[in-house]
DNA sequence: GGAACGCTTCGGCCCCGGCCGAAGCGTCGG
DNA sequence: CCGACGCTTCGGCCGGGGCCGAAGCGTTCC
């Protein structure tokens, strides 16, 4: 490959990041959650045409995925590559001290700082919990990077978690935006998500990326992390929709 | 902070990399080495004041960093941040295994990354080699920044190498980019880069910031920090130049 | 001192792309 | 069946920014 021609793709994929709106629209979705196109164009601020216009732009270069229902068109970011591009681009933008503070205000209060899923993993004050506990009993080291030791591999076998073999050393940290520190992400994190759902420790609250810690979910924790979670009041989850 | 600031700020950040001579640029400086103004514009195939205004723009927002030396300007990557931030993006725009893995291959199998001198002192492998030596032996001291001891001052001064009065204790330490661990550098780096060049420790390539090892040099740096310096086969050293 | 050289500033050209209003199309609900 | 609604296409406006040549400035070399 053409050392031009590889120059010219990689400015057309930063482009695609490169203006406010497109930026407003991936930003927002990562949150996890779907957004219809009209709520993203009401939250960036743009009419109705100038939004679709973008949703295309970024559904081509495979950054969004689309699902069609009706009259609607919902949007989410494409993939974890996806997620991982826009995180980086945000944390290089505020240095280390400011990722985003938009959304970490936006969501310090609420459930959803509490305890959600952030993509396909855990994350808020949870996932954060979660990992500051594991790495405290050996089970993960952040010396360099995030890794999984052996002792951790051994914990998830033991306790049931499932990944996929081969991937067991595929950690990945990411940056919390409420908690602005790192909780566990890559294929490890999200085997732990998937197990704590299925073993009934959490749950998906109804059309938010929100989770509730059940009770069996606290004396899972206690027992195996030696966390201790409370569970917190709740009031439900604003629409996206805000203007 | 709003959320439309930091859309904003996020395709401010993307938008330095959205154009092809600015990616190409970038790209270029992913092997680590620090190239002329003059250099990257032939790169990059543009004007001297087209690569000038991309530069400056590049430099203000934190991406490259420069180091002015007469009438030449250099320019590399800022830091590891910058390193992951272009490389993140590379790696999204062409799949897993794309360019960036030569680069990295030859940013470290070069014999620039081997041995070179950055600025006015050693750097490279042979850089880093020499001032773990210089540390191991009490001649340098890192628990607070880098600083020469007073045995490090004795053994300047047994050796021949003449740094300027007053100036003893100028040791700064210079964050290397092929080996991103801290070399000497600061009137002590220079004054020993300027006596390994005279004493015929190393030899300066032509057209090039890369150096060789001699075999005096071999045994100097055995018998004066113990340290075993092994001449590798080389192939000649592309000019960056190459339109 | 003079010539060569590397970089920078200035001025002007030009094109890309973001934006919207109006109009159109399919879907949903009464 | 009709109106409300969500999204899309079309056409036209406009500003930002990439590009270069010419000229200028400081450095280096002879």
């Amino acid at each position: 490959m053409d050392t031009s021609t590889s120059a010219r793709r990689l400015a057309d994929t930063a482009a695609l990041l490169a203006d406010p709106t497109r930026a407003a629209i991936c930003l927002a979705l990562l949150d996890g959650r779907a957004w219809t196109a009209g709520e993203l164009a009401r939250h960036a601020k743009v009419a109705a045409p100038t939004a679709t216009g973008h949703l295309n732009r970024l559904v081509a270069a495979g950054l969004l995925a689309e699902e069609r229902q009706g009259r609607h068109r919902y949007l989410r970011l494409a993939g974890p590559a996806a997620a991982e591009l826009v995180e980086g681009l945000a944390q290089f933008t505020g240095g280390p001290a400011a990722p985003v503070a938009s959304l970490r205000a936006a969501r310090r209060e609420g459930e959803l700082a509490r305890a959600r899923t952030c993509y396909d993993h855990l994350a808020g004050a949870l996932g954060v919990a979660v990992t500051e506990a594991m790495t405290a009993r050996g089970l993960l080291d952040d010396r360099h990077g995030l890794a999984l030791t052996p002792a951790g591999t051994d914990w998830l076998g033991a306790n049931g978690v499932t990944v996929a073999p081969g991937r067991r050393a595929a950690v990945r940290a990411c940056l919390d935006f409420t908690e602005r520190r790192p909780h566990l992400a890559g294929a490890v994190g999200a085997a732990l998500c998937g197990h704590a759902l299925t073993a009934g420790w959490v749950e998906r609250r109804p059309d938010s990326r929100a989770v509730r810690v059940t009770a069996a979910g606290e004396r899972a924790l206690h027992e195996l992390l030696g966390l201790r979670w409370d569970a917190a009041p709740r009031d439900a989850g604003r629409s996206p929709d805000a203007a």
